[in-house]
Parts: C-alpha cells; sequence; structure tokens
DNA sequence: AACGCGGGGCT
DNA sequence: AGCCCAGCGTT
C-alpha cells in the first residue's frame, strides 16, 4: 500500500485491531473524564472493574461531588495513586457547583482542571469535542521515538517538547479522536515495550528504530527511580472486639487512608523496642513475619504488633473500627491482606484472653 | 528540572 | 530485579 500516510496507517490498523472498550462507547465528557483518570499509569485490564464500579455508585458528576471523600478513596482503594482521587471528586464538585454541571469543552479549559494535565485535557477535548489536539502519553513517546528516531532521552523536558510537536504534525486533521485513540491502541497492542510485533507491522517499511536494529533500544529514558528502603512497625490496638486505627494525612505515601499506630524508620525496630512500644498501649500478644510491600519508589518492610488493650478510655486518637466492619475504610494494600486475612487468628486470640 | 506518588504484570 | 503502564502536582 504505497502512498498512504504515518496517520494513515495507524488508523487503518486501528480498525482491523481495536479492542472494544467500554469508554470507546460514549462521546459523555464525565464518563471519558473517570477513564482518563483511572487509566493514568494504569493499565486497562487493571483499571476496567474501577471504571465500572464509580459509574455505578456514581452516574452523574453531581453524584460525585455530592459523596464524601472517604467514599470515593473506599472505590478508589487499590488502584493507587490516591490524590488522583482526591483530584477527581474536587473537580466534581467544581464541575457541578461553580460551573453549573457544564464539563469544559476545549482543550485550554480542560487543562485548567485538578488533576488534568498534557495528555488528559487532550484525551477529553478530541474524544469528546474531537478537538485537533494531539495526545503524548507512554504508547505515544514509544510509537514516534522509535518511528521517527527520536534518540533524545524522552524524559527529558526538551525532548517532550519535541515529541509533543511530532505528534502535533502528524496528526490526521479530518480525524483528531481516531487518530489518538488509534496511536494509543498501536502501542499497547503492535508496538510494545517488549517484544513489539515488527514482523507484520504497517509501518515496517519506513520505522527509523527497525532498519537500524535499534527497536529495543528506544525510547531511551535517562533517569531511572531510586527505591528506598523503609522500615514501618504497626501497632494493631485491639480489645479483641474493636481495632484502633488512625487515618493518614501529610504522610506522603497513602495520604487520606487509613492504617494503624506505626513507627517508621530505615530499620525495623528491635524485639525490646517492640515490647517497650507495645507497653504503653497494653500488652503484647503476637507480631507477624515481616511482609515486604513494592511501590515504585520504596520497598516498605512491614510488621504488624497485636496489643491486646483492657480499656480505651486513654487510647492515642485514631478511628475505633468494630472487626467486623473492618472492611468499611479506605486502606491501603498491605493493611487490606493483614486486616482480611492476616490478623484474623491473632486477634482472635485477643478475645479468648479476655 | 527533579522528585513524589501505587499497584500489578511482564521479562 | 528492572521496566512499564491512556501522568500529574509540587518544589
Amino acid at each position: 500500500m504505497p502512498n498512504l500516510s504515518f496517520s494513515d496507517r495507524i488508523i487503518r490498523w486501528y480498525r482491523a485491531n481495536k479492542r472494544d472498550l467500554p469508554w470507546r462507547q460514549t462521546h459523555e465528557p464525565y464518563r471519558i473524564w473517570i477513564s482518563e483518570i483511572i487509566l493514568q499509569q494504569t493499565r486497562v485490564d487493571q483499571g476496567m472493574d474501577y471504571y465500572h464500579r464509580l459509574l455505578e455508585a456514581f452516574p452523574t458528576v453531581t453524584d460525585l461531588a455530592n459523596a464524601d471523600l472517604d467514599q470515593v478513596l473506599k472505590l478508589w482503594q487499590g488502584l493507587g495513586y490516591y490524590s488522583r482521587a482526591r483530584n477527581l471528586h474536587a473537580t466534581a464538585q467544581w464541575i457541578a457547583g461553580p460551573l453549573k454541571g457544564k464539563f469544559p469543552s476545549n482543550y485550554k479549559d480542560l487543562l485548567a482542571l485538578k488533576g488534568v494535565g498534557p495528555y488528559t485535557a487532550a484525551a477529553i477535548a478530541s474524544f469528546c469535542f474531537n478537538e485537533p489536539v494531539a495526545v503524548v502519553d507512554g504508547n505515544v513517546e514509544r510509537v514516534l521515538a522509535r518511528y521517527f528516531g527520536v534518540e533524545e532521552p524522552v524524559d527529558a523536558s526538551a525532548t517532550k517538547k519535541l515529541l509533543q510537536q511530532l505528534a502535533q504534525e502528524h496528526i490526521a486533521a479530518p480525524r483528531p479522536a481516531e487518530h489518538n485513540q488509534a496511536i494509543m491502541e498501536f502501542g499497547a497492542l503492535q508496538c510494545t515495550p517488549k517484544n513489539p510485533s515488527c514482523a507484520n507491522c504497517p509501518l515496517q517499511a519506513s520505522c527509523f528504530a527497525l532498519r537500524l536494529g535499534k527497536v529495543s533500544d528506544l525510547p531511551f529514558k535517562a533517569k531511572r527511580t531510586q527505591v528506598k528502603a523503609v522500615a514501618i512497625d504497626y501497632f494493631v490496638l485491639t480489645d479483641g472486639r474493636e481495632l484502633l486505627l488512625r487515618k493518614r494525612v501529610d504522610q506522603g505515601i497513602w495520604n487520606n487512608l487509613h492504617d494503624f499506630l506505626s513507627i517508621e524508620g530505615e530499620a525495623p525496630l528491635t524485639d525490646s523496642a517492640v515490647q517497650r512500644e507495645a507497653k504503653k498501649f497494653g500488652e503484647w500478644r503476637a507480631s507477624t513475619e515481616t511482609v515486604v510491600h513494592l511501590l515504585s519508589h520504596r520497598k516498605l518492610s512491614i510488621r504488624f504488633h497485636v496489643v491486646q488493650v483492657k480499656r480505651w478510655e486513654e487510647r492515642p486518637n485514631g478511628v475505633l473500627v468494630k472487626i467486623r466492619n473492618r472492611h468499611e475504610l479506605a486502606v491501603p494494600k498491605p493493611i487490606h491482606d493483614f486486616l482480611m486475612e492476616v490478623g484474623g487468628p491473632l486477634w482472635s486470640g485477643v478475645r479468648k484472653k479476655n
């Protein structure tokens, strides 16, 4: 097929290979917005259930605006990057309130929303309003860097600017929405990070990286994130009937989610330090083995120490939760695992000793 | 410009 | 173990 443009080939490939995704069945800005926030740094497979549950709970932007933040966070639990949920809620209140329910309808106005950056603004503007502004996400970066031979580090701001211009130059003027969908889908399914399908690629005849044998070298990233080790010792206070949890505020990770009283540092507490801390609250009953929880930038080594308290009168600040209601608060993944699986046998021991 | 922010899947 | 994912906000 000679004389087909880059965009022509991508769109032709897209029509033959696209996935059937729920947010492709609508042009409603609210639904597209929800889907795009969920999909920030998140795979389609991981976000799918969250998309359905959020829209079921909040069918309109007004429903979302009227919800409690804790309810939104509970629905977001397990998805990560929890500031997305906070910004989602704040933006819903902004749209339902001052904007009187009218969703911003162009790139510039969308960009002003909390949690909406250049990628998301371009996505909503093109998908919902057919505005010809190019999306540049990780997929697009990869396709452009390989096909056009962008060898500078893609995580440098000058390169990002170049890629945005390159993407904008090649967007198909008549069909910006479909072009944007197509190039992202192409990156996700065909021009993949590892083992891309170059053998049957519709762009193989003119791909820079394929011609020069640099497919596995592009895109090039200069920085790699440092993973810092952190030890967390949790003290799980319980009388056998209730548990003391605490909301994380200004704590960096897991902001606005609930966990237990903790001591966080470079190394885990010594056994004697655990005993000493436990004594401040009650009687030490049990400790778990260390579980390792990996974040992009942290390696968390976590232990839980169950402490029996006689009475709650002089407890530290926190939220008392009945054990049977322990699923109701939004908690980080390792806390969820402890609450719903690991902890049961430990605090049931406390109950017997009461 | 550099860093912080989750969790999961793939190699 | 390292990389990446429909990135954004803060400093």
